[in-house]
DNA sequence: GATATCGCTATACTATAGTATAGTCCTATA
DNA sequence: TATAGGACTATACTATAGTATAGCGATATC
């Protein structure tokens, strides 16, 4: 009884941390314009470009939210006209072993479903005969 | 050139998996849910009581969710009354290393955030002077 | 007979995420 | 002078996630 108490507040004190990774990566358009800041820094207009779909306002919030997160970083060239860019920072590089983690996972999740499915159907098959 | 189009093709094909187990994970209540489950079945009520502020209509939809996962299965013992059982399936195992990258990545994060803080109220004492 | 528990569902609402469309202020170019 | 691009912001909308509250049909308990 003890030792589960203890096994659950252990459990616990992993949710807020997997929360704040969670809420970092989340949404429709975060990955996506990580993905298009992957080989350099990039304009706002190359991104919007990129990132298929996006609208101008999302660009502009999301980039705010990743640059307020420490994942981008926003440069300002003080030329006539100023020339913004976007890069993704040193920071951001620690994001690799979770996104290969997410996508390892997917890959399996989606066999397993499918493996599932034809469970499913052979199950049917039987008891149609 | 050639290259840069490959490298961005193999990273478009990352955000589909990673997009999948997002997904799986996303919600307010997805995740509580499952830690509720760690030590063996438990009724309706039981996860109810133990993920605190869930009302019954979103317990019941995330169960639903996440048996459609292949996450939890749902047992229905054929007593009088009927007793129904919730837990974890095989499946749910495998993401335990996603989890745990997660959290790493959560923990890391915050401690980035905390010294961007520090330096900038460094920068900001400087700047005072 | 009245009340309580179990495992939900129904209805109605609010809050947050995302979309659609237009406009602004700057400079550059035809 | 007109048009276009760059880097946004403003306004108004829709869609999805989540909340609040109530009810229901079964059994069990007082």
């Amino acid at each position: 009884m003890i030792e589960t108490d203890h096994q659950l507040s252990t459990c616990m004190s992993i949710l807020k941390p997997v929360r704040d990774s969670l809420d970092v990566l989340n949404g429709k358009w975060k990955l996506p314009i990580i993905v298009a800041l992957t080989f350099g820094e990039k304009r706002f207009t190359e991104i919007s470009k990129e990132v298929h779909g996006i609208t101008d306002r999302m660009l502009s919030k999301e980039l705010r939210d990743l640059e307020l997160n420490g994942l981008v970083r926003r440069n300002i060239e003080e030329s006539y006209p100023v020339k913004v860019t976007y890069q993704l920072t040193e920071h951001s590089k620690s994001l690799r072993s979770v996104i290969d983690s997410l996508k390892d996972w997917g890959i399996l999740h989606k066999q397993r479903l499918a493996e599932e499915c034809r469970e499913y159907k052979k199950v049917k098959k039987v008891l149609i005969k």
